[in-house]
DNA sequence: GTTGACATACCTACCGGTCGGTATTATAAA
DNA sequence: TTTATAATACCGACCGGTAGGTATGTCAAC
């Protein structure tokens, strides 16, 4: 989608916290693009306000429609070279990686289910806010999501065939269908801690997906 | 949450079709909270415009100021007087009425989607919609979705209960893990279809799901 | 002297919300 | 049965504020 390299994010500071100052040479885009994907993860993308991230970032209107045609443009950008890069590095290249691939998987999904804060589960997944807001309003935003989704969806159909070749999961079992079910479920469950503020209700939900993974195998 | 009663919609109605005229007694509070419905399934709470809705109903803004003390009480009453009564009488009533209510479940699930149309993916669920968007910004939403879903649960966690005590789902299972997972996919399931604009990614979320609920049954 | 990287001032559209006023209907005393 | 009173339902011009977006200017680097 966007041949610009990926923004890191440096996951550990805290939200709108004050920017580093006398850095020698900021790099402006980038800081734009990282405030940008704070404010929308935190107020959706409609209701992302431009003046709010000028002020995070101390820069000027004019740096950011000189960086940005748009802001929607900016949004394009944000999912390309930010969203889409977390999704890759969380739940793509593990998977691609690893050497028992189904065990992979079961191991993704607890270890997120543990790694989340309350803060995380009170914001929700940037991805999926981000579809649900916009999938049926902008059709850009909509095929550049559906693309990152299109990834990981292969990334679990791979992992899945091959747990299959070595006779580990049970042959009736369509490597789509998993697919499909273990993305939407783990977007469902991050609702689901989202809305009633329980990490419990997330855990809890991550088990039975889980579960789930342990049935289809063999014995 | 109101002591007024709920909403109907008349589901087949097309959207923004013009009001039927001359209609002798139009009660006003009803046709704002249909519109106000539709507006924010739509375009999310934050981004529904009075405006928008005063144009569709042809009700003028004094007419909405004095049934509604402003938007987030507008928001309130769609969610207690509209939304609620949709997920109750789709997902709620058929469990608690069914014989066989493991079942009844499975029925629930295949039914609803086969039941969605291209239109009803492409906006999504509009309890999920909304609970993504407005659980994180206002506490009065929050509340009010989380009922929602406190609800439905219980009627699952009921349900797998009742099956359990006839002996028909392994006693190792957990009614609340059931129910939070089965609703969690269930919102994925949606949240794929609409990202996707595949009705085939949706129905093939679902066959996973009741795969799931044929693997926790004894036998 | 041209280009890239900003800065500043400004524009218009639209947003939620207010407010003075009016038409209609219900209540009830005369 | 008429008439005074009061509450309800509604109208629409208007308001302050904010939104995204633009026009023009500056200034260092090449």
């Amino acid at each position: 989608m966007s041949e610009t390299t990926a923004v890191d994010l440096n996951e550990s500071e805290i939200y709108w916290w004050r920017p580093l100052e006398g850095e020698n040479r900021p790099d402006t885009r980038k800081k734009i693009l990282i405030a940008a994907y704070k404010e929308i993860h935190l107020n959706g993308f409609q209701s992302a306000s431009l003046s709010n991230i000028l002020a995070h970032t101390g820069v000027t209107k004019g740096a950011l429609y000189h960086h940005f045609p748009n802001k929607t443009e900016l949004g394009y950008a944000v999912i390309d070279e930010v969203i889409a890069e977390r999704i890759a590095r969380s739940f793509i290249t593990p998977l691609a990686t690893a050497k028992d691939s189904i065990q992979a998987l079961i191991d993704l999904i607890q270890h997120s289910g543990e790694a989340f804060t309350l803060r995380d589960i009170e914001l929700g997944c940037p991805l999926g806010n981000l579809a649900q807001e916009m999938a049926a309003i902008d059709e850009g935003f909509r095929v550049r999501l559906n693309h990152i989704y299109e990834l990981w969806h292969r990334a679990i159909i791979d992992a899945v065939k091959q747990a299959q070749q070595k006779g580990r999961i049970l042959p009736s079992i369509k490597p789509e269908q998993v697919a499909v079910m273990v993305v939407a479920t783990m977007e469902g469950c991050l609702s689901a801690g989202k809305i009633s503020q329980d990490l419990n209700k997330l855990l809890c939900c991550g088990e039975g997906l889980v579960q789930y993974l342990n049935l289809i195998q063999q014995q």
